[in-house]
DNA sequence: TTGAGACGATTCATATGTGAACGATACGGT
DNA sequence: ACCGTATCGTTCACATATGAATCGTCTCAA
């Protein structure tokens, strides 16, 4: 699931590191990302896996297809086949929308909310390390940083 | 290319805030690389194919296949298929190995020469815009903190 | 009521990544 | 000189993403 690391450039000299700054940023959550598929991948989980289990367990009842693509922001046809695996593995189930036919609700099974609350505690960890690793004076200014980073 | 926005979570009451950052940092790295492929799809590259190219234009000679796997930190086979493409899109030419009848060497192509400079152009673009989007008060703290996550 | 257009899920083609298995080649120690 | 082992590229199966095209269903305006 990995992303390849960024190509380096030949230095164009102006405010040294600066261009740098973007790159750091890609790569450290690049390396987060691995360690966390790494942490999820020993309770047979991955991101987009517990996302979809975590909207569903948050939500105490069956979603449509459509609306889990949304909230996770992704399009309907990654749904599907996410949705196809996890049926799979048995962690969810489709059912028939009797109030509209066109759409198709997914449904935790009881598997599926076990598995579920393993992953967020394999997520808890690796959030706590992340923590622990992050020079605390540094933290309000990187949170701030990023806000301002996401559009 | 996106990846999916991460699991929200019932927020346990510890330090306010502290959970999101780690998310925050995967959310400004996804919203950064969306803005980076749509500027390099322009130009018809990808983060992936620039990477292989400005490899080969820095290097000024072919490059084994494995050795470009190194580089930008991916397996072998992905080189296999990355090459694959860059050979269809006439970016780059596979050259047998001399000295060593294994190896394949990957040889920039004159258009993938001209190809490569326009995607630098393009990243250069966005990471200007990224650098003019940061508090500049926060750059020195994010740089530290992004330093220090990176293991 | 009906018919046009919006909407939901699926399928397909494609891009990008991983990891295992394979065949060809190289190389070092005996 | 030969054999075991390491390395190289490829192929395959899979996971994850996008976007276009398709099919069924729904809804509203005329």
């Amino acid at each position: 699931m990995n992303r390849l690391k960024v190509p380096t450039e030949s230095a164009p000299a102006t405010s040294p590191g600066a261009e740098q700054v973007m790159f750091s940023l890609l790569g450290a959550a690049h390396a987060l990302e691995d360690r966390l598929e790494r942490a999820l991948g020993q309770v047979g989980l991955s991101m987009s896996k517990l996302g979809v289990l975590t909207q569903l367990v948050e939500a105490r009842e069956p979603l449509p297809l459509s609306e889990l693509a949304a909230r996770l922001s992704c399009v309907r046809s990654n749904m599907t086949q996410l949705v196809d695996r996890l049926e799979a593995d048995g962690l969810v189930r489709r059912i028939d929308d009797a109030s509209d036919r066109r759409s198709v609700l997914a449904s935790v099974t009881r598997l599926g909310e076990e598995r579920q609350a393993e992953g967020a505690r394999q997520l808890a960890k690796v959030r706590e390390g992340f923590t622990a690793a992050l020079p605390p004076a540094d933290r309000a200014a990187l949170a701030r940083a990023l806000a301002a980073l996401t559009p």
